[in-house]
Parts: C-alpha cells; structure tokens; sequence
DNA sequence: AGTGCGGCCTGTCCGC
DNA sequence: TGCGGACAGGCCGCAC
C-alpha cells in the first residue's frame, strides 16, 4: 500500500535510471487502470526522454521535453526497472522501454493505479491542482491546520486524510499520527486546540520522515526482479494491532469504522 | 461548501 | 481440499 514514503522512495529509486535516456517504445498490456491510459502516451513518448521526476502528493510526474506522465501507485502499484526482455508477470500492465533495454515496468494487481499523459503544467491538472500542502514544507504547521478546521464536523481523521487539506497522509499514517499526539480519530476536527495540532503537525512530519529514511535504505531492490520492495519496516504501534496492548499504557486497542477506513486507537492515550 | 458513501479491483485469509 | 465471502485500501465522483 503505496503511500507518501513509498512514492518517494519510488521517485528516487527509478529517477537516475529513467532520467535521460531515450524512450525506444511504450506497451500498454492494458489500458484499464482507474483512468483508461490515454492512446497518446505511446506515440508521444517515443523518441522522447524524462528529465525530471517530481512528486506531487502520492502522484510522480515524469517530466519529458512535450508532456509530464502522471502516475499514481493507487493501492498496489509497482514501478521497477528492469531489462526489457524480462519475462512480464501477472499484473504487469506497462512497460516504458528505453534504448538501453532497462524498462520502467509498471505492475498494479488492484487496478486502483493510473497513467495519465499531459502536454499542458501538470500542476494545473484537474487532479493536481486542489491538492493541500505537502505535509513536509513549513507551509503544513499546525497553525494551517487549525484555522482550516474551524466549523469543521468530520472526524479529524477524515480531515486529515483529505488531500485537499493536505496530501500523502494515507490510512496507516493518520492512525500512527493521531496516536502519537493523543487525539481520537473520531474527534470533531472544528473542537481542537491549536496546541493539539501543532503536536499533530509535528507527529505527521517525523513519522513520514521516519519512513522515507527507512525507504531510502533499500533503493537498490529497485535494479531486482524479485519484486520484494523490502522497505517499510518501522515498526507500527497501533495500526493493525488492534486487540492487543497500547505500548504506551497497556490498554487494549481498539478498532473502529470512519467511512471504509478501520481506524485503531489506544481509548486512554487518545482523547 | 462540507460531508459521507459507492465503486473500482484482486489477493489473502477465514470458516465451513 | 475447495469454495464462498469478507476484507483491505486511495481517491474520484456523486448525492444530500
């Protein structure tokens, strides 16, 4: 489950292999993501080179000189190197193939992923361009996110999870979030304190900084067939450990609905 | 405008 | 052992 860690430590594993190098062919083995790839991407591409790769939010911007290629990982997206002549496996949908026979393969069995293709800014993209912050800039403090949350009703979870208020904060790191700064998933986010979410703010950042580190020691599984990312290890204290003891108090965790999200909380650390 | 929910998918796990 | 069903999850798009 790709989230914000994930896509980083994607955007700099597959960026010194994609950058540069002329883009001898494009296979689409499906176009049935959760956007249909658009036809165009193949013509486009070839011939052409990436110069840049960009995140924005948990979407990687593949900048070439004519377009961005707009990728999001979805739920089980995989973006690997390997060489072009590599058997493809289940699930394998596209295959950016480059002219030295390294590939940019892209494997996703949920289908939740996309590839789109842009001539125009990507950051004007109807999906890009009402993105919140990145939870990473000075721009997500704990001030911003107070003053949006004033009259708001819904749980500060949802809140948070909204990439409209801020962006990559996906459902393992707003439980571990809330967690670490003792505040209720359910809670209203309109009914906290400033102080509460500048310790929210600051939780957010040093667990998905935590994360990318861990990432980062793995970048070169990128260059393996084997598909094992091997990243992502931290260790969790509460997601998906619900029924067992809080680390904190011992308390049983426990776990609850929020839309189709499952949300899992220590009741006497998080109020 | 804010809120909440349906739907897209398939692999995994559980119970019968 | 095989099978059905529940579940997981990001996020758009729609309805209220």
């Amino acid at each position: 489950m790709p989230e914000l860690p994930e896509v980083e430590t994607t955007r700099r594993g597959i960026a010194p292999h994609v950058c540069g190098q002329t883009i001898e062919n494009v296979i689409l083995r499906t176009d049935k993501l959760r956007f249909p790839i658009p036809a165009n991407v193949q013509r486009d591409l070839r011939g052409k080179q990436f110069t840049e790769v960009a995140r924005r939010g948990k979407y990687l911007l593949l900048s070439a000189t004519n377009g961005t290629a707009i990728i999001h990982l979805g739920m089980s997206g995989k973006l690997r190197i390997v060489n072009s002549r590599l058997t493809p496996i289940k699930h394998d949908h596209v295959d950016i193939v480059f002219a030295n026979q390294q590939c940019l393969r892209f494997n996703d069995p949920r289908r939740f992923g996309a590839l789109l293709w842009t001539t125009d800014d990507p950051l004007q993209h109807s999906l890009l361009s009402k993105l919140g912050p990145e939870p990473l800039t000075r721009e997500f403090n704990g001030h911003y996110l107070f003053t949006k949350s004033r009259q708001r009703k819904a749980p500060v979870k949802a809140f948070i999870m909204d990439s409209h208020v801020v962006v990559g904060v996906g459902n393992i790191y707003a439980t571990e979030a809330l967690f670490k700064a003792g505040i209720h998933p359910k809670r209203a986010a309109g009914r906290i304190s400033e102080a509460r979410y500048i310790k929210l703010t600051k939780a957010i950042k040093v667990i998905l900084r935590a994360a990318i580190k861990q990432g980062g020691t793995t970048l070169k599984d990128f260059l393996n067939s084997d598909g094992k990312p091997g990243y992502f290890k931290q260790r969790l204290n509460v997601y998906g450990r619900a029924g067992e003891p809080c680390l904190d108090c011992g308390t049983t965790l426990k776990s609850l609905q929020l839309g189709q999200r499952t949300s899992v909380y220590c009741p006497s650390c998080q109020r």
